[in-house]
DNA sequence: GCGAAAAAAGAACGACCGTTCTATTATTCT
DNA sequence: AGAATAATAGAACGGTCGTTCTTTTTTCGC
């Protein structure tokens, strides 16, 4: 008995997830949202209880995007350097299709919400979190697996690799840097050869 | 003939650069920030003609500020690699401060205004740019000087240190790492090992 | 197809936004 | 000191924000 609803929800959040990353989620307004939907403000916001429960949904579905996006299909590559390479190739794409948009909405958000206590910072964080462990255990699969030098710091590691990106992002986002990708791979390449176990 | 509005006008200035910090340039207030000075909306309003010219100047204000607690004390030490580690070090104070307050005023407008054309993102790009320029100079007197190595590429070595900035502030802001900053110094201390001439 | 229940629309609210205009108070020059 | 001018305050504007309430329309189980 609770059809429709859930299917405008879902197109809701779809259109909100883009609308987000171009104007962040203070830009993120119930009105605009509706206009661009072609719906009643009043009807769009009956779907979310209020704005911070709508900013939530929007960071979970970005999340679900992502998830579904970057890691999903880097899990199917082989154990090891393989995988990594996946995960970082797959983290560019979503990086470049975001920056055809607004650019990535979690580097926004991250800006926004880095001193705004609250639910939507808790997912946030969270998400962040569950992302970097990602990495960081695939960098500890590639220890495993003989790829990478066995007291590789694998944390250290994944902070590296988010540096990498969000210097990318900033460089394409911002300055609008045609060579940030390729950067971003140089810099990926020298970073492997830093972690890789030193051939003998 | 104009002394004491000048004199207000940068205490408005001081004032709204660290409330940007926090709110960014949008959830900067023209009534919130008259509110914290305990002065009209119109008087503070007159002494810029707009919103948007506003923006601009704190963005002005603040790269003042940058320039003068970080690029020019490292200008002070000598040349080469000691001069990039005063860079290196400055900059972490820089971001320590802001993260004591809402964390540092350009990446949070970076952020806003990555797909906002206009003068505060013309402002901010010209900022940002003239940093990297400077971060690249100075590594191409660390190559004059003998302590990189001569074939080093000093933009890509700009960008991978403005990464490794990056990734130790959305560490410290957003995710609270108190480890933020010691990995931050380890990364960069392989960083300087890649560029630096190799030991005969 | 009918009646119950869900979904959407409409109108209105108080609050705050940037901005303008006018009036009042401070400052500065002669 | 007093006139000229700059600085600040006050009140009001149209607009948009999130949110609430009421009403209409649509959906869905029977």
């Amino acid at each position: 008995m609770m059809r429709k609803g859930e299917l405008t929800r879902q197109a809701i959040l779809e259109r909100a997830v883009r609308l987000a990353s171009r104007v962040g989620l203070q830009g993120l307004t119930i009105g605009g949202l509706a206009e661009e939907l072609q719906l009643s403000k009043s009807g769009l916001f009956a779907h979310f209880r209020s704005k911070s429960s709508l900013e939530v949904e929007v960071l979970e579905a970005a999340t679900t995007l992502f998830t579904e996006g970057v890691i999903r299909p880097a899990l199917a590559r082989p154990r090891g350097e393989p995988r990594i390479r996946a995960l970082f190739e797959r983290w560019l794409d979503w990086a470049r299709s975001a920056a055809h948009e607004g650019g990535c909405i979690f580097v926004a958000a991250a800006a926004e919400l880095d001193d705004a206590p609250g639910p939507a910072r808790d997912k946030l964080v969270q998400g962040q979190k569950d992302w970097l462990d990602c990495i960081a255990q695939t960098a500890r699969t590639a220890i495993n697996e003989g790829h990478f030098r066995p007291d590789a710091d694998v944390e250290q590691f994944a902070s590296e690799l988010h540096g990498v990106m969000l210097a990318c992002h900033h460089a394409s986002r911002l300055m609008r840097d045609s060579k940030a990708e390729a950067r971003a791979r140089r810099t990926f390449e020298s970073l492997l050869n830093l972690y890789r176990t030193p051939k003998q």
